[in-house]
DNA sequence: AATTTCATGTAATTCGTTACATGATTCC
DNA sequence: GGAATCATGTAACGAATTACATGAAATT
């Protein structure tokens, strides 16, 4: 059932994308390397048979530009491959968004899922920030265990690059920390007013 | 001439650690996933792979236990094959701590360039220091233009992700500039009492 | 004696890249 | 009319992973 390829964070970046509105392929390009300049970047060669491979699956389709009464000739200018999403396809996006896997896909995925926080469920977004803490914070207890093992026995770069990484997680703790903070005070915030702002909760496993 | 295989940062990194000490695989394993346990952690599917490829480039060979005069009939004991560096290995280790790559190389190799710099050269340090600058220097460039691009136009969401990798990069950058100033210091203070601190410059281009 | 940890490997797969190849459109 | 950029793709390869398979040694 589900295609043999297409998986990975490209995957999920251009539903996501195209779930925003209808590109062709080099527009996605240029708006996927903005949205996750500070991650990764992806090329051509990535992208295309991405593409095709969520054509195949049914998750978008083509909308070549052709309007069939107007002008037969004007069928020779036949560039600009808009796509867009099918509902399989959205359905497919909150799937990626919303459904835990491996920790290190978990990883890659987060800066994506978090580009696309705006078009995301409140409870999914709080679902996700608190993974993405927890496992950091995981990350941080073994990585402490470690250097308390080797303690002294390791050199002034090792350490310092230790300490280094250390530090850039802890910040990244504190960031997750101010973030969570915010989305349960608008929860709560809103859930005055407003009934019925819980997730309707999956079943239990 | 080049080995089709055994390219990439785990290359790198078992060089640098047999070039430590000899050791089998599994201790390698261990002592790999301590030492850049911040970075990534290496799986024996990648890492046995890695080794019989050394092995076939002349790179390392192999030191299985075994005096041939005391006993032959413990040789059913072949656990533990110890790995240590050849004359041609110690060249390709410092290849790979020295010469340039492409840019994704660059990146991924730094934290395990900087793993071993207890056993690199000073100008050579020095050298990879300026260069992980330089490179995450441009990184900010690009991504504060392309902030500037599209600004306002961005989400909430959006602007805090790239806010955050901005200053996770510009923090990374002090670092290195608080390094750069000590090795710089270090070379000035050595080569006041001692000549031929200097590199021995390799040609230009 | 049983379980855990040590130790070594292989096969198939994954996700992505670089280099190549092609052609239309816009700018100068 | 020539260059830059827009636009779409393919083929070959790269680096590492997961899942599998096996067996010896140490601990309980």
């Amino acid at each position: 059932m589900a295609g043999k390829r297409g998986s990975g964070v490209l995957e999920l970046a251009v539903l996501g994308l195209l779930n925003e509105s209808p590109m062709h392929g080099y527009e996605l390009r240029k708006r996927l390397n903005a949205l996750l300049g500070m991650f990764r970047a992806f090329s051509y060669g990535s992208l295309y048979p991405c593409l095709k491979q969520l054509l195949a699956n049914g998750l978008i389709v083509e909308d070549r530009p052709e309007e069939p009464n107007v002008a037969i000739a004007l069928q020779s200018r036949r560039s600009k491959i808009v796509y867009r999403l099918t509902a399989d396809g959205k359905e497919r996006l909150q799937h990626l968004l919303t459904e835990a896997g491996p920790a290190t896909w978990e990883d890659e995925g987060f800066g994506v899922r978090f580009a696309f926080f705006s078009h995301t469920r409140a409870d999914v977004r709080l679902r996700i920030l608190e993974g993405r803490r927890s496992r950091l914070e995981e990350r941080l207890e073994r990585l402490r265990a470690a250097l308390a093992r080797t303690r002294e026995r390791v050199d002034h770069y090792t350490l310092e690059l230790h300490n280094h990484g250390l530090e850039s997680v802890e910040r990244e703790v504190r960031w997750l920390n101010e973030l969570i903070g915010r989305e349960r005070a608008a929860q709560e915030n809103a859930s005055t007013s407003d009934k019925n702002q819980d997730a309707p909760r999956r079943d239990g496993r």
